[in-house]
DNA sequence: ATAATAATAGTAATCATTACTGATAACGAT
DNA sequence: ATCGTTATCAGTAATGATTACTATTATTAT
């Protein structure tokens, strides 16, 4: 992989931030530096670091992918009403301890990713 | 809600078979059995059951959302190369336990879904 | 410096999902 | 049982996030 201005501006926001960032918020950031910079190539380069294992998208409900620049082992909590992103950096997260961060816990999926049996 | 005799054939689809699958997949069904039903009432019917909690949606890697009929609580994998998903029941699921089932965990994406302090 | 070719900017295309509209069907009230 | 209200439907159009395409530019090995 060449080293690219863009790519290494793209890192740099999506590192620099706590948020959980959309490509359009992410595109929208890099433009206050590099006014040029192309859409297409915050989604293509997105979509690089992903596989990369750089950093870590995250398909939530309001049909677009967020992405994560913390690669450390955490999980996420979901508001359901305002769709906020909320990191949860415990060990072990159970609906109890979460319930004592103030949420209110209704549900949660837990995805396994990797290669089946066939695809080895 | 009153009964629709569409609502009622896509519940029995879903609950009816083992798999994870996609609007499309549960809109080709139907028309074997109601040949015009429309793809819009089943993506209603969908969000309508999500929205009861009757079935359970899966935000997956490939842009579709897939439907699982089984709301008892369990985990899944998803496969990086051919996308298959498969339910993992056991209580815990830890890496481990998930590579005794012959599968190669490469990640994982735990979400917790519900009301943050501000919304509740 | 030059050649080879990743990477880019800008734009067009894709396609899963949602919105819309006039017709139909469920169901409580009469 | 019929009527009126309105949820639901079939069919189609619109939406919008993401991807694909193309001519140009930038990186890097030689």
């Amino acid at each position: 992989m060449r080293y690219s201005k863009q790519r290494e501006l793209i890192i740099n926001i999506i590192k620099g931030r706590c948020d959980h960032p959309t490509a359009d918020m992410i595109y929208s950031s890099a433009r206050e530096i590099e006014p040029n910079i192309s859409l297409g190539t915050v989604y293509r380069n997105l979509k690089l670091l992903s596989d990369e294992g750089e950093i870590i998208t995250l398909e939530t409900v309001d049909k677009k992918l967020h992405y994560d620049g913390d690669i450390s082992r955490h999980s996420h909590f979901i508001c359901e009403d305002c769709g906020k992103i909320i990191d949860l950096f415990r060990p072990a997260n159970t609906p109890r301890e979460i319930s004592d961060l103030g949420l209110t816990v209704s549900g949660e999926k837990c995805i396994y990713y990797g290669k089946c049996q066939e695809c080895q």
